[in-house]
RNA sequence: UGGGCUAUCGCCAAACGGUAAGGCACUGGACUCUGACUCCAGCAUUUCAAGGUUCGAAUCCUUGUAGCCCAGCCA
């Protein structure tokens, strides 16, 4: 080993050291101190939606954590409310989870409704320890008992029934026989607690609604802080990650780990949510903007749930990148859309071929360029990763260029194509602007040019150079596609409603370019493949219906450019 | 005005009493058969504010200020 291969390999382990998380650091010392020997945590969604942007952190969290310490990661439905859950949401956070932790398998599937049994034996010993009670207070009696945020509660009548007496009252709550919402039963802590959530928390209520798992087996279901804690022990769920909100809730989630007494007290960490600029992340709005019909579904690529962004053309690469770079903390935050963009722009730029598209044509003739005559030039998939080939692309005299690249009176530092002015044809030829002609609506219609066939791509010619490159398509070979430009759908600097209740949704947040032009190559894409445009960004075949004409495209990210005329 | 949490560059975010990492964004410049990419340079004399302790404070103390969360038989 010679010298610099040791200073390199110092530089290494310097550049090495990544700063850790809150969350790792207490974990670090959980296991130091043997509180824990083995990880292990969990995803826990309620199936009453489509996953989004948000949730992705805390998969990827919890999934990166016990891949960290060799530990286990669960995916577990939080099921416990029938009146808000569907399997059609079942299946689309299952799918969406897979796409984000590739190596998720059913094993690591689990039900909180399975465990309903079990919860109902817990809430039972509560009950015999003198520390939960039967109420029959009605939803409005009981929020007047509760007190208010600046004065404390009063305690229920029904507070001091016989552990007898609640036994049989809450047996017969599951047997069905009170009407929803008639009883409840309750855990007894403290109706003058500061924290709301300790004053005498209901923790189990009647409700006859169908589950879609265990069907009408039971009309007793678990609220959320008497079953989470019930599901983490049952699991072994050593540390329980979740959002900030449920920070007051920790204090209940304690309360119950410990009256139960379970062996290894599972332990509840919160972070601060992800929220993303101008951008809906919130639940109820999405889905009041898929039953309002303002987008076409939940995984409508104006949207930022997982599903949208899946068919938009993010990849899982990009999100797990995304989240990386954005880290975890318990400060409320926002993280910029231009970083997203940027590490799906990042994961596509090596590994995506990079084709010729116009989107928005207007004809070039080349009028020293033999009629009729097609000639197949070699060039390469992507510049950077030569690894990815060679193609062969069409030439002929009659091109199709992009509307923006020629301007009959240029402005400043333009570099683009301009009566007299001589460009490069991308992987093609030198062509010096000679005419051009105009329609009766005043817009350009062609523009003509001459040619220099010493010019060729890849000839070694260096005689002069230009300023400005362009891309082209062969009118003759091109195939015509219809290209969507997506802007995510609702600037929420305005909030989501306007003031008289209605949506407010981005007017612009789709525009359909339906006379665009591609390279013959790319007509062979499939649907979902992903292409760089050249100068035009990132774009996703989204649909290849054969009742079509033309193929569709969805733009992923534009390009960055740093030529902004005026 | 009860309780809980948070406050470090436009946006994320490190720093754990020893003299403000990094990424995104932005701005210059170099390179260029993509005005992209890449490269190089610049971007917090100061950490919400004011006091205090200390040889030394983003870190400790005091007093303020601002933001977020909590009064579902939702999660």
């Amino acid at each position: 080993m010679n010298n610099l291969e040791i200073n390199m390999e110092n530089h290494e382990e310097t550049a090495e050291k990544v700063s850790r998380n809150f969350i790792q650091n207490i974990i670090d010392k959980d296991l130091e101190e043997g509180t824990y020997h083995k990880v292990v945590t969990r995803f826990p969604p309620e199936p009453n939606g489509y996953l989004h942007i948000g949730h992705a952190k805390s998969i990827l969290l919890n999934s990166n954590l016990a891949k960290e310490y060799q530990g286990v990661f669960h995916l577990r439905f939080d099921d416990t409310n029938p009146t808000k859950e569907k399997t059609e949401f079942i299946d689309s956070i299952l799918e969406d989870v897979k796409w984000i932790c590739d190596d998720l398998d059913t094993e690591q599937v689990y039900y909180a409704s399975d465990y309903f049994g079990q919860m109902y034996e817990f809430a039972r010993k509560l009950i015999k320890k003198g520390k939960a009670f039967v109420c029959d207070l009605s939803a409005e009696q009981m929020r007047e008992y509760r007190g208010t945020l600046t004065e404390p509660g009063k305690e229920s009548p029904y507070r001091n029934r016989s552990v007898e007496e609640n036994l049989d009252l809450f047996e017969r709550m599951r047997a069905g026989e009170f009407e929803d919402g008639s009883r409840v039963l309750r855990a007894k802590i403290d109706m003058s607690s500061p924290n709301m959530n300790m004053r005498d928390p209901v923790i189990y209520r009647v409700a006859r609604r169908e589950h879609h798992n265990t069907g009408d087996q039971w009309c007793v279901y678990p609220m959320y802080d008497f079953a989470h804690p019930i599901e983490d022990a049952i699991e072994g769920v050593t540390h329980s990650i979740c959002t900030m909100e449920f920070e007051d809730h920790r204090p209940l989630y304690n309360w119950v780990v410990q009256e139960l007494e379970f062996e290894i007290p599972p332990k509840q960490i919160e972070f601060a949510k992800m929220y993303l600029t101008n951008v809906v992340t919130g639940k109820r709005y999405i889905k009041k903007l898929v039953e309002d019909g303002i987008v076409d579904g939940w995984d409508d690529p104006r949207l930022v749930t997982i599903a949208a962004l899946r068919r938009r053309g993010f990849t899982p690469e990009s999100i797990r990148m995304f989240m990386e770079l954005s880290g975890v903390s318990k400060a409320q935050s926002s993280s910029d859309y231009a970083m997203l963009e940027y590490c799906i722009r990042e994961d596509l730029k090596m590994k995506r071929p990079r084709m010729m598209a116009v989107l928005d044509p207007i004809k070039l003739v080349i009028t020293n360029y033999p009629e009729n005559e097609i000639e197949y030039l070699d060039v390469s998939n992507n510049q950077e990763n030569e690894a990815m080939g060679t193609r062969k692309v069409p030439f002929g005299k009659v091109l199709y260029i992009e509307r923006e690249d020629f301007m009959p009176e240029p402005p400043k530092k333009y570099f683009r194509l301009y009566p007299g002015n001589e460009v490069r044809l991308m992987n093609a030829y030198f062509v010096t602007c000679t005419d051009y002609a105009v329609g009766q609506d005043g817009k350009v219609t062609t523009v003509y040019c001459t040619y220099d066939p010493e010019t060729k791509s890849g000839s070694g010619f260096s005689g002069r150079k230009v300023k400005g490159t362009i891309h082209w398509v062969c009118a003759e070979t091109a195939e015509k596609a219809e290209i969507r430009l997506y802007e995510n759908i609702v600037d929420e600097e305005k909030g989501v409603y306007n003031e008289d209740g209605t949506v407010n949704v981005n007017p612009n947040s789709l525009t359909v370019l339906k006379d665009a032009f591609i390279e013959p190559a790319l007509a062979e894409a499939g649907a979902m493949d992903s292409f760089q445009f050249v100068r035009q960004g990132y774009f996703i075949v989204d649909s290849k219906d054969s009742a079509m004409d033309h193929m569709v495209f969805n733009r992923i990210v534009s390009m960055k450019s740093s030529y902004r005329p005026k």
